[in-house]
DNA sequence: ACAATGTTGTTCTATATGGAACAATAATTA
DNA sequence: TAATTATTGTTCCATATAGAACAACATTGT
């Protein structure tokens, strides 16, 4: 039997690499997140940090721009340079805080939101897919599951 | 009662998304596996692509740049720079492959293998204490189930 | 009140990264 | 065999990204 390309397993790799849990983390993540970000940049012409600027001011009335860089955990520069391309392309507004003049409030406009469900419903998709490979009860189990290593994760220092 | 800084519950955002778990998992990823690959490159040196290229070569006895590429989702040329760098450093050596000129078989050395070794170790670390916060049971499910999930992911087109 | 320290948002700069095009070789098809 | 197509590894180039330093303002402590 003659060993063909093609032939060589390349998930063996995930069981015997030396932490098989964060591995399969880290290989879901840039299986799955990463070409999303690559493909929210190709189809809206939004990069990461301008986003999740999107996608926090969708769910959150009012926020500094310090407080998008801590939810997403980006850096504050990658989020200041987000900030100005999102406003001039008229998908945030940003209002001066009269109770500290170093900071100003974000808002997502008409036009942000409406960009942000068409990514949304994208996003959502491509959810399904993944997990569609899991049985409802897998799911609501893992689920629960990743809820918990989330607010974990959410709780250590940057 | 005065709104304080400090007050916003950043995790708020985990239940809110359209895109619960996706987005957990990429919250995940992004909180533990890429500051995991800073602190690779800070501590030892090596970039996300010389990483897994030891990664890689540790637990296969020997295998092609293209082949490495499939296996860690990243693009060739991100590989096939690595690889001249890890041949400089010497953690790798690279032998013609007499079957196919255009490609060669890499190896680990004996210092790559070091150097793997004291990568993992740390990675091993950083693994038990994010998953400190699962009972047993708990990590024995998550672990069937994020298997399951990178399985499927890797059969997925790139 | 004043100094020291911390915070916010910004610009500058260096670098990691991925896409595209390319040459060399191999595989496939006529 | 000849011609076309695919694959491997590489270089070139454009860009996303993060660190560092900075100015403006706020907070804390004496």
């Amino acid at each position: 039997m003659v060993k063909k390309k093609g032939d060589l397993d390349y998930s063996n790799i995930f069981e015997a690499v030396e932490f098989p849990d964060a591995y399969k983390v880290s290989y879901l993540a840039n299986a799955i997140v990463f070409p999303t970000y690559e493909d929210v940049r190709k189809d809206f012409g939004l990069v990461r940090a301008e986003y999740h600027l999107l996608l926090c001011l969708a769910h959150y009335p009012e926020l500094t721009a310090q407080e998008v860089a801590r939810i997403t955990r980006r850096p504050r520069n990658s989020i200041s340079r987000a900030v100005h391309r999102m406003l001039d392309l008229g998908f945030l507004k940003r209002v001066p805080d009269p109770s500290d003049a170093r900071q100003a409030k974000l808002q997502i406009t008409k036009e942000g939101k409406i960009m942000h469900k068409k990514i949304s419903a994208y996003l959502v998709e491509r959810e399904a897919e993944i997990f569609s490979i899991l049985s409802d009860s897998e799911r609501e189990n893992f689920r629960e599951l990743i809820r918990k290593l989330a607010n974990f994760a959410s709780t250590l220092k940057r």
